[in-house]
DNA sequence: ATTACTAAAAGACGAGTAA
DNA sequence: TTTACTCGTCTTTTAGTAA
């Protein structure tokens, strides 16, 4: 594995065109590049060179560098890695958190047959009267945000005996091999460390789980 | 600028899922990822937190570890390092060497009528009758050698006067403003430290080059 | 099992120097 | 100007330890 350093050096060359033909450089002008003093550009230089990452022609007033192939292939693998980061092929989350009780306010919506119908028409299960509510660790409620801005399923309300019914979205998720979605009222604010998860079944009781048991909760789209 | 050390580390945490949530980590096994001991990895996630490039929700057993929106930004930017590096808009390539006295090979061919034509009809320029030959820096060679794949102009050979004369192969090029062209035989091996250069001009006296000064060609293409 | 401290060992850094 | 050495210093690493 070549080192952190060696590889920052090394990119630098690349970008400066290393990988296009020779370029001109010094120890000073690589070290004012990387921030780093003359010497130590030498010797990132020198340990480039044994490791056959670079070519290096040496004359009295500098030296021209280039990119070896071994060299760019290190610098392709990198570049694969983060590929891999940034265009995996679909797009999955996940949260963790850890079990809480709710205040039974899901069991109560669950029960209504207009978001009933609704939640069985778009997630293909018919909900269990009753949510699992999740406190998210902290590590995941940056991820939480982000999830904002992706495509929720948006359940309209109703109005019915003067009173009325706020929409609703949801967002399809797993937790544990189980078929689950994320839901949470459309328009009211809604803690950002909380989420409250339904399922086709109670979920406390299939998974077996009590408050404070950790959890992760997996969300894949396209 | 973030340190080398620390981006490996953020990068194999977001490697490891850190950008899509929080990931379960232990300094021994970020350490054995990164083949560095635990010690070391329990500060390098310390210093990625102190950088809030990461965020940690400690347990007794281990950590949640997620990427930040900072950073996964530094991670974005070393990407499109790497774009830059690797997707540029034209390629581009520069050989560099010295200016060495040639056998006055190339001026003859450059007299002989059918290539004299063929080159003007090719390249757009009328070549002068002589080569500028160069002896390609070592650092070179090997884009020397990529050269070899790319789209090459074939100027075919013809039999006259019961002499066979050979097929010619060509690669516009740029040397100090001047347009020119790289020259070659189609099928007799060449020295692969030596280039053959024509021009529209003599480029020997255009450009007041002596015996052993520096000179870079510049091959661009789509 | 963890994390993260302290302290000794190892290694990297940059000033100075020679070629 | 270079490169690349030596050398003293400082930083980083890892072993050991405690929580």
């Amino acid at each position: 594995m070549v080192e952190a350093e060696d590889l920052q050096s090394l990119k630098m060359i690349a970008l400066l065109g290393g990988c296009k033909g020779p370029i001109w450089l010094s120890s000073q002008s690589l070290g004012s590049e990387l921030g780093i003093s003359p010497q130590t550009a030498s010797r990132r230089l020198i340990a480039l060179e044994r490791q056959q990452f670079i070519v290096r022609s040496m004359k009295p007033d500098g030296q021209y560098v280039a990119v070896t192939r071994e060299g760019e292939g290190q610098l392709k693998q990198e570049y694969a890695d983060y590929i891999r980061i940034f265009n995996p092929k679909r797009r999955q989350y996940f949260l963790a958190g850890a079990v809480i009780s709710g205040l039974g306010e899901g069991r109560y919506y669950m029960s209504i047959p207009h978001y009933k119908e609704q939640f069985s028409k778009y997630l293909g299960f018919e909900p269990f009267p009753g949510t699992l509510n999740i406190r998210l660790d902290p590590a995941s409620i940056r991820i939480r945000q982000d999830l904002e801005h992706i495509g929720w399923i948006e359940i309209s309300g109703f109005t019915a005996d003067e009173r009325t019914f706020g929409g609703v979205k949801t967002l399809p998720c797993r937790v544990r091999g189980h078929d689950c979605a994320i839901v949470e009222p459309s328009r009211t604010h809604y803690p950002e460390d909380i989420i409250e998860v339904i399922a086709g079944c109670g979920l406390r009781k299939a998974l077996d789980l009590n408050d404070n048991d950790m959890i992760e909760v997996e969300i894949t789209y396209d």
